[in-house]
DNA sequence: CTGTTAGCGCCTTCAC
DNA sequence: GTGAAGGCGCTAACAG
């Protein structure tokens, strides 16, 4: 392997310069920016990436640590990290913590083993509860998950005006007794349920909530439980994309057909709501924006550490499909 | 920070009995070990990474390359990989190179740039074609695709097989102008699509085949066209989920039911394809057992580089379900 | 504008 | 068994 010497030597410069090419630095003269660029390509040079992050400090590396990989809206906002973090030209490093924050906590650790120059990290709800931006050597950028009280950089959806809206368009189509089923382990699952409460409170509806854990199997046990017991809903909510299929797996097994016999909505527009026929009513989030609205914040904050605290929110927007057509004995 | 110096001034001995303990080499006191754990332990010593990847040359980092982690396929490999390498004190760097072979390549770069220990692969069909294993200074190990003649190691389904067992169902079904749409840019596409060839000769059957882009858009298209031109297939066989996917648009937006009016048939067990009623035929990969295979075949070349090439086969599993049940009218 | 040089923090011979 | 010392390859401060 070519080594800078090398470069410098058959260039006919001093190491410095070299590096002073490589870095893009101005005060060069064009004549041996020139051999230097001529030399490193005929030895097809390259820079000793170890070397470079122990003498600069820094390592140029995003840290992406998303709660479950399986999620499509988090291989979607990772896709978004990872085309631009490549873009400028900085390396992502992928964790899963699989909601567990235990291994939140290792890979943050990790993190700060690595020296990155910035984390992105959707975090668990007890790992929030206690998260403060101040504690890490390294900028973080929090994404999908923040608190009204989390004081750091973060990229949210609307998540309690989305469910919100998405329980008034149940209402309005005639549904009462609408039950919601959330994942607990996530500060999201809380916000939309909130936004739930609030829009059947708007109409004196009682309310009819159920927290489990955020995935596929959990959800579909409790609503068997919910749509067989004696409560009798009339429409189930899903807090998200890995609920909402537990939730359609549960009313097959019941055999119960939606919007007939019960309605049915819930978060993330992933490409089966549209094929489960007569399809289903979804709040769509834009998934790369997310993302890339996430990186971006974080190379700005990176670049200007001592820039305010941002927050971005972005608007999901309500696709109705068959799921949730009005009832046909609904009277408002 | 704490350095190294530190700690050995605090426990009392030089920087290189730290080293050692650390290192966990032997030919070290008891008591020394003892005297420099708790050193580390009470100064919260953290080794610089760098520092210790320069003076060392090796970065104990895994470089994982996919296709597209979009397709549900390679986030379930991701997952494993990433699970298995933490374990195994592996960082990975993650790469989607979205099936653009110039994206491999400029990966592929850039991880020999990061002096990787080694990579994980799914190289497009251009890249699998010029691919020799000598071209790169790290162990490479292929998953999901690779060519009969590639020397390498890699971790495969028994694509061909699956295929030829997934078609000889559908003829034994009473199909017969079955066609079998694949994506183009996978030699896993292409050895797929043998395999159905092959069934149907055995069967004395006309094939009927039509090569994709690997979106779910480029299938919808081409079934569509197929469905409402003049060959009036009486099956659809997709050669991976997105294709699959693909397919069920084209069938909803021509209204023709499965399997009434045509039969359907595909690759990966994803959530949709049984919620999809009556729930579509397909052969299940075993994604998490290919990704943990992958990475431990990349730990073992890391831990032995001249050991023989291996090449890892995993066995598809057919999965039957209503899009492919017995035509009324066939006769066998 | 260019070159010389002193480290970045660690590991690892080599003596003792 | 332990310590002293020389780099790993590069960047950046400083001097010219």
């Amino acid at each position: 392997m070519a080594q800078i010497k090398d470069v410098a030597k058959r260039a006919g410069v001093s190491v410095a310069s070299v590096s002073r090419v490589l870095a893009g630095h101005t005060g060069v003269t064009e004549a041996t920016r020139q051999r230097v660029l001529e030399a490193v390509q005929a030895m097809d040079y390259r820079p000793d990436l170890a070397a470079r992050r122990l003498r600069s400090r820094r390592t140029d590396t995003v840290g992406l640590i998303v709660s479950d990989i399986r999620n499509p809206f988090f291989t979607e906002v990772s896709r978004a990290v990872e085309d631009m973090a490549y873009q400028n030209r900085m390396r992502v490093i992928l964790c899963n913590a699989d909601e567990n924050p235990e291994k939140e906590a290792l890979y943050l650790d990790l993190m700060r083993d690595e020296n990155v120059s910035g984390v992105i990290l959707s975090p668990s709800l007890p790992t929030l509860a206690h998260f403060r931006i101040q504690d890490y050597p390294f900028p973080v950028v929090l994404v999908d998950r923040c608190d009204r009280e989390t004081t750091a950089d973060a990229v949210v959806l609307d998540n309690t005006d989305s469910a919100y809206r998405l329980t008034i368009h149940l209402i309005e189509q005639g549904y009462r007794r609408i039950a919601f089923i959330y994942g607990a382990t996530s500060a999201t699952g809380r916000q939309r349920q909130e936004g739930y409460v609030t829009a059947m409170a708007t109409h004196g509806l009682e309310t009819l909530t159920q927290a489990v854990p955020a995935t596929v199997d959990a959800a579909r046990i409790a609503a068997s439980e919910l749509v067989q017991g004696s409560l009798f809903p009339d429409a189930l909510m899903g807090s998200n994309g890995l609920i909402l299929l537990g939730l359609v797996e549960a009313l097959r097994e019941a055999r119960l057909q939606f919007p007939e016999q019960i309605g049915l909505a819930g978060f993330d527009d992933l490409p089966w709501t549209r094929l489960v026929e007569p399809g289903i009513t979804v709040i769509a989030q834009p998934t790369y924006d997310i993302g890339q609205a996430t990186i971006e914040l974080l190379l700005q904050r990176i670049a200007h550490p001592s820039q305010s605290v941002r927050r971005v929110v972005l608007r999901g927007e309500l696709r109705e499909r068959g799921s949730s057509v009005r009832r046909k004995d609904a009277t408002l």
